[in-house]
DNA sequence: CGGTCGTTTGATTACGATCAAACGAAGTGG
DNA sequence: CCACTTCGTTTGATCGTAATCAAACGACCG
């Protein structure tokens, strides 16, 4: 449709650390027909209760899903970063059960859902590769569970702001645990279940306590091995290294 | 391996509620070769950690998946009622990032991973129905983070109950809103984040407000209708209807 | 019959919510 | 270029929900 957009590159080779993927495999991805569209902040890219008939691939800037409860609070249920499907989950099953808004200016790729349906039933490995993918949000999903579930404050905005540090490293937007925060604290409040106010506060004790330290929005986790403990985090449901730890098998 | 189990053909049935099947692929999954184990009560299924081989396909009674915390609290993530396969979740992923038990007696058919693996290279149908599976069980993972981190003790407590009477019914086991519940306060407690103390508390509440009767384990949702508001409770995420919906459209 | 596990109730505490207000940065229009 | 608005951040004071601590009770089991 378009010329090739590098974030595509980026995407195979996440795909393949999990599932291998012959030549004409990773031609078949890279050729996937799609249109890009500018996502100016806020913009929804799904909304709950659409019927969606495209698949989107996030090019550049950020992404959330979230959902609302009945007395008007909301959920953020992840964050997605650059090169990755944030709507292979709504995608299949379609009605979707939530909304995924850009964080930031950004970019997609939106791919029609019957050619994602048709690659997959014409090359299994790449089924088997997305639906990897899919289960390794999943499994974000249920950390996060435990995060709003069975954390106290202070573990829980520093259990989120240790899984921005590896997933925006994984896409290479953070080096050293210095990254730049995409959301404001009323959004980092609807990702972890507390109010903006406290998450203030929990910053502050974060910063005051010398694990990290910021200016407006960019964050420097400065003892890793600190945070990672107050945090309780523990990246293997992260699956960075899925296909090296079967081999290992 | 052994004769066939009933709940077999539950799982094709519910399979194929989203995901149209033909004749070979509904025989190749009613014949998938397995073990039949026996699960007593709190035995584990799959264990945090472990490189599993197999796939439990649940035959009878229930289980719970969850993961520990630091500082020991316990978060489960979700319950599995029979005919739902307990680790597609894991399986994929080489190494389990939570635990998989028992919550009653309880019988499971353990397929080897590597059959359910080429059959689903093998029949790229199968493989569309398992991923939605999957997808689906990740719609419940989501709404839970919402349970979780944005409604408060009454809320929590009332939907999960009425997760459970759609659940069981569709199992087969409840009907009109009444069934046994499978789990302890205790358990509860660690699937809605509160305490068990709590959950006794808002229980008795549900019950003096008209909601619920109940002795035991034994429960009857009396007002189905309040009971959906006070628990915020929107059925639509368990795609119960999946392909129906997708008909529609 | 004693023992264990789960449920129930009561008293007190504490964590995070709520309410309220000031401040600061970025953007807009006069 | 400065006044003005808007949005996000920060701080303070008070409140309320659910946690914690403690103990009794009831059911089931060996």
């Amino acid at each position: 449709m378009t010329d090739l957009h590098p974030t595509f590159e980026r995407m195979v080779r996440r795909l393949e650390r999990r599932a291998p993927l012959a030549e004409t495999e990773r031609e078949v991805l890279l050729k996937l027909p799609h249109q890009v569209r500018k996502l100016p902040a806020n913009a929804h890219i799904v909304r709950d209760g659409d019927a969606t008939d495209h698949c989107c691939l996030l090019l550049s800037g950020f992404a959330h899903r979230y959902k609302l409860t009945g007395d008007g609070g909301r959920q953020i249920v992840s964050i997605h970063v650059p090169s990755e499907f944030v709507d292979l989950q709504n995608g299949f099953l379609f009605v979707a059960d939530h909304s995924v808004q850009a964080l930031t200016d950004a970019e997609g790729a939106f791919i029609p859902k019957r050619v994602v349906e048709s690659v997959a039933l014409a090359y299994p490995a790449i089924a088997m590769a997305l639906w990897i993918d899919t289960l390794i949000d999943a499994s974000i999903f249920r950390e996060w569970v435990v995060n709003v579930g069975r954390r106290n404050s202070l573990a829980k905005v520093a259990h989120l702001l240790c899984e921005f540090s590896l997933r925006l490293e994984a896409a290479g937007l953070a080096t050293n645990h210095h990254y730049e925060l995409p959301m404001t604290q009323e959004q980092l409040a609807d990702a972890v279940g507390l109010t903006s106010v406290h998450v203030n506060r929990v910053l502050k004790q974060l910063g005051e306590d010398g694990l990290i330290s910021r200016n407006r929005r960019s964050i420097v986790i400065q003892d890793w091995n600190r945070m990672r403990q107050v945090g309780d985090f523990n990246e293997r449901y992260l699956h960075h290294d899925a296909l090296r730890a079967a081999k290992a098998a």
